[in-house]
RNA sequence: GGUGAUAUAGCUCAGCUGGUUAGAGCGACGCACUCAUAAUGCGUAGGGCGGUAGUUCAAGUCUACCUAUCACCA
């Protein structure tokens, strides 16, 4: 019976380019436990897109003296296109811009105003009698009211660290003009009232703490314990989905409380481009699906605490009885949130403003998506902050993906091609050590993919890595280039047996690194695909056009099940699998890391 | 300031509800092999688990305090 299974991936603001940073907290994590389920059978729908909204993008519009619209629209299709060269395999990678995202966003607004769940309440913010309008806090500057630092940011001091409230700031200003006057003004706004939610959200929380991660189980229940305050959900900006209400022409809805909205309203858009408008229930509002929320550790508390709240208050949208009762009354809350920690650079934090990132689209240009894909997973940061470096990346992807599977698969499919007539290797009667290591890859399927679905993908990673090294253990015992002199049958024998575990550890690999995978496939004599392909799709709405990530996996053929390599299968010509990466790498990349930066065009 | 996390071989990390001589990969050293991108295999040497004080028949594994780093909240 095949299982629902969402898989809701973290919005990346569209103001930057996506870094390693944003692939080891929530994409790889979540494609590789999508395509693990895709071959399992499981009906999965993978949906993420571009925030287009909030102050970031509006700040580096700013500073580039273009729209916002502009911002994000550039960003986004950069993403669409370093995305599918690295294969995060969204059903729907779409953005919040689209006509579907800001009337889901507008109901689930209407909807919780009409169950009480919100409230108005006058706020002080500070005002810029210049451009006539409130500034949002990153635009404003001043001494911090605890440390007395001179250049506080309206939100955070750099200095202390602590948030701040920008009314309270010593001598505040506009960063982009000095000559400003900031008053400080009241401003009406809708605060979604959490408090209401508590006692749901702790039952929520009971029920799933014993899969959840430690760490997301007693941050959630700390946040709760610490106080649920109300949150504005509107604010005075100009860039962002409208407030549907009358007179609140001059507020949009606050990219927090929508954005998260995105995971639900890609599904609909999801549906609705595949004409089926109404499977998004299959998943939303069916009790067996289970839907998993990847994410970075900054993300916690919108993700168990206030996207639950939402979906809680907003129960039963969209649900109407028309629709027959083939689906549940109530909307699904998440079932799992495996929030990764963050991964640092050569031992320091990511910084934008540094340059202190792997930006994907320049080391997509000179290493393969599975090498990077290969070292960022084996190097998670699953239980705490982990560290990417160059060194490591060389010695993995050297040591371990080539020299212990790239370099398995290469040595028996080239010696099977010349002795073996091009051929798998026909045998008479297996060994009870051929047998064996059989057997072992087998029953790897069952344990990795046990590990994939507690979502410990290092662990499940290492587990297939060490068969890797098992069978080239075996091989080395077999020894089917001395047998071949003398026993020849026996040679067959071992070359099979050899053969069979490769293609096993084709299919416990190919959630990891899809693209070898392929190849190897195909290297072994079969044809047809193990995934689907990813395309960059043009929607048109009633008044916009928009692309999106989208994955087709109707001619996929991969299965997370056991080989059956017929002997005598014809093979095709072998190469190697993975490119040897020379040391001097390490030093080269290094030099990138803090100096200046050029976007290039990002080639397919 | 509060809360939580992390600190284990040269490096990167595992060690669940406390229990035989603390594990893996890489690196180092030695041996073997030559099918393979000098890629593989076998073996050896490396730590006594951040510090202090406790609980216990028994503690990386529990408690308290301290130190360092990180995160969240004020």
């Amino acid at each position: 019976m095949p299982k629902p299974i969402h898989v809701s991936v973290a919005w990346p603001y569209a103001n930057g380019d996506l870094h390693v940073g944003h692939l080891a907290g929530a994409y790889l994590p979540a494609d590789i436990f999508a395509r693990y389920h895709r071959l399992k059978g499981n009906r999965v729908l993978m949906v993420s897109g571009s925030d287009s909204h909030g102050t970031p993008i509006s700040v580096e519009a700013d500073k580039r003296g273009i729209p916002a619209r502009q911002v994000f629209e550039h960003y986004h299709r950069r993403f669409l296109q370093t995305q599918q060269k690295i294969g995060i395999s969204y059903d729907l990678f779409t953005h919040t811009d689209t006509e579907n995202h800001h009337k889901v966003s507008q109901d689930f607004f209407l909807k919780l105003l009409e169950k009480g769940h919100l409230y108005k309440q006058r706020q002080k913010l500070l005002y810029s009698e210049l451009e006539k309008r409130f500034l949002p806090d990153r635009y404003v500057e001043g001494e911090c009211y605890i440390c007395h630092y001179q250049g506080a940011r309206g939100d955070q001091c750099d200095n202390c660290g602590n948030l701040l409230d920008a009314t309270l700031l010593i001598n505040p200003h506009n960063k982009g003009n000095p000559s400003d006057r900031l008053t400080i003004r009241e401003s009406e706004h809708y605060f979604l009232d959490l408090a209401q939610f508590e006692p749901q959200l702790l039952d929520y929380i009971s029920r799933h703490e014993h899969h959840w991660r430690p760490n997301v189980v007693r941050f959630s229940r700390n946040f709760i314990a610490d106080g649920l305050q109300g949150r504005p959900i509107t604010r005075d900006i100009d860039w962002g989905v409208n407030v549907p209400l009358e007179g609140w022409d001059d507020k949009k809805l606050y990219v927090w409380f929508e954005a998260v909205i995105g995971y639900f309203s890609a599904s609909v858009e999801w549906a609705k481009n595949t004409g089926q408008p109404d499977t998004w229930k299959d998943w939303w509002y069916n009790p067996d699906a289970e839907i998993y929320n990847f994410i970075g550790k900054d993300n916690i508390p919108f993700h168990t605490i206030i996207w639950p709240a939402e979906l809680i208050g907003v129960d039963g949208i969209y649900n109407n009885a028309a629709v027959g009762t083939r689906h549940a009354v109530s909307l699904q809350l998440p079932y799992d949130v495996p929030a990764n920690e963050f991964m640092n650079i050569e031992g320091d934090k990511f910084s934008k403003s540094r340059n202190w990132a792997i930006w994907l689209p320049d080391i997509l240009e000179r290493y393969q998506s599975d090498a990077v894909r290969y070292y960022v997973a084996a190097t998670f940061p699953e239980t705490a902050d982990s560290d990417f470096s160059w060194e490591g990346f060389l010695n993995r992807v050297n040591g371990e993906l080539l020299a212990a599977w790239g370099n398995l698969a290469n040595r028996m499919l080239s010696f099977a091609y010349k002795r073996f007539d091009g051929k798998v290797p026909v045998y008479d009667k297996l060994t009870p050590d051929d047998e064996a290591i059989i057997a072992q890859s087998e029953a790897a399927f069952g344990h990795i993919g046990g590990l994939i679905e507690a979502v410990r993908l290092r662990d499940a990673l290492q587990a297939a890595m060490a068969l890797a090294r098992d069978a080239n253990g075996f091989l080395d015992r077999r020894a089917p280039w001395k047998t071949i002199k003398d026993d020849p049958a026996d040679a067959a024998r071992s070359v099979y047996a050899v053969l069979r575990v490769i293609d096993n550890l084709k299919v416990l690999l190919a959630p990891f690194i899809p693209f070898t995978s392929q190849k190897l496939h195909q290297y072994l004599g079969y044809d047809g695909h193990l995934f689907g392909d990813l395309n960059i799709v043009e929607y048109a709405e009633a008044s916009r056009r928009h692309e999106a990530l989208v994955y087709d996996g109707r001619a996929a053929i991969g299965k997370w099940e056991k080989s059956a390599l017929q002997p005598g299968q014809a093979l095709r010509e072998p190469a190697p699998l993975i490119v040897k990466l020379e040391p001097e790498i390490v030093e080269r990349e290094r030099a990138f890391l803090g100096a200046p930066r050029e976007e290039h065009a990002i080639e397919a």
